[in-house]
DNA sequence: TCACAAGTGTGATTTGAATCACACGCAAAT
DNA sequence: ATTTGCGTGTGATTCAAATCACACTTGTGA
């Protein structure tokens, strides 16, 4: 749909300006592709030949431990970029298994489409330039958090920074996502629902 | 010194070449600046108008948490790069410590220097683009890493991904990288040297 | 060179969170 | 409509690592 392309246009000019000459090159590099529940995007083993920007739709990327326990590494929803980059970058197998959790349609870009992109317009390398170092800069963030605090001050600032993912998805995934097991983030979250009564 | 901008340069052109003439315009946005050991190069509360590339010498950066306790985001050894990056892109308060452990030159850079370098250069934006891609690949390995593996392993596959680091920092500050208590680190150590006769 | 600080080793004790075990409700697939 | 499985809640038990407490060793600045 012409509406997922006036999406990612919109997503990008809130980095930099795009004359409408200029969309019509970008666009030409990206592929849309819809995915449904339960269906893998990259599985472990896999080459990792895109990354994806979410036009709709909600992802999980984990990590799959030897002991067979899933680590989040990373929630996808609308307006994210998602792959796993160490595999994308380097062209190697994934490590990283993503998988939908929600319907979703998104747009695909190949790491040669990536490189090109970025070399023939200047302002296309500084809009991926800016992308990875917010992503920078957010993962430095979940580093201090693991780092200094314990699993209820985790869980607290992980609803204080994105409410809108601990709405949509799974407990058991926020538990994973934060290092947490599922039980002891169950009775945090209890002790929260006891000190605010519910607002009805 | 003369040499301080040739070790630059050489760090540059591992990722883009680059000419005589531009290097003579890149290295005008430099500004070197001598570091002695204890020495703080970013204080909590500080603006960072700064980010500094090491020539020689040891940073650790940390943060500190409500408790007191020191948790250590980065080791800096030479051709690193080096802020608080939060702080620095956004232009606010440090919340992060940078300290000189070992003697060091560094060479300092705006932020209004980076980004004109960025602008003026295409190539400089892709070498920075590529550098915190690398870094955000890089961090997205720690993360991994603290959320799948105790603290026994975390400290086999540090040992086996910096054996410098290893040697030349303190094993407290490897125990605070690594969010394991002094005492835990301490007897991984001795029983890895159990395992492993000392070779003389 | 001397004294104090910083780093390390090691035992005893405590503790926070994982694990185990089970029940229950709700959503989705047939 | 009903069965199956997924997500969640909750108690009992275990365990890995933190904490506490102290000694020893090494580095280093006055």
């Amino acid at each position: 749909m012409m509406i997922v392309m006036e999406k990612l246009r919109k997503h990008i000019e809130e980095i930099i300006p795009v004359s409408d000459g200029e969309f019509d090159y970008i666009r030409t590099f990206f592929t849309k592709k819809r995915v449904r529940k339960h269906q893998f995007l990259i599985q472990a083993g896999d080459k990792v030949p895109c990354e994806y920007w979410i036009a709709y739709g909600a992802f999980r990327a984990f990590y799959i431990d030897e002991g067979g326990r899933e680590h989040i590494v990373q929630f996808a929803l609308e307006n994210s970029w998602l792959s796993d980059y160490h595999a994308f970058f380097h062209q190697t197998e994934s490590t990283m298994n993503v998988l939908c959790m929600e319907e979703a349609e998104v747009l695909s870009l190949t790491l040669s489409s990536r490189e090109k992109l970025a070399s023939d317009l200047h302002k296309m390398e500084h809009f991926f330039r800016m992308k990875v170092s917010n992503g920078y800069a957010a993962q430095q963030h979940r580093i201090i958090s693991l780092l200094c605090r314990n699993p209820k001050e985790r869980y607290e600032e992980f609803g204080a920074m994105f409410p809108d993912i601990i709405k949509r998805i799974p407990k058991k995934y926020i538990a994973e996502y934060l290092g947490i097991s599922r039980e002891t983030l169950s009775r945090i979250h209890l002790a929260q629902r006891r000190q605010i009564p519910s607002k009805h």
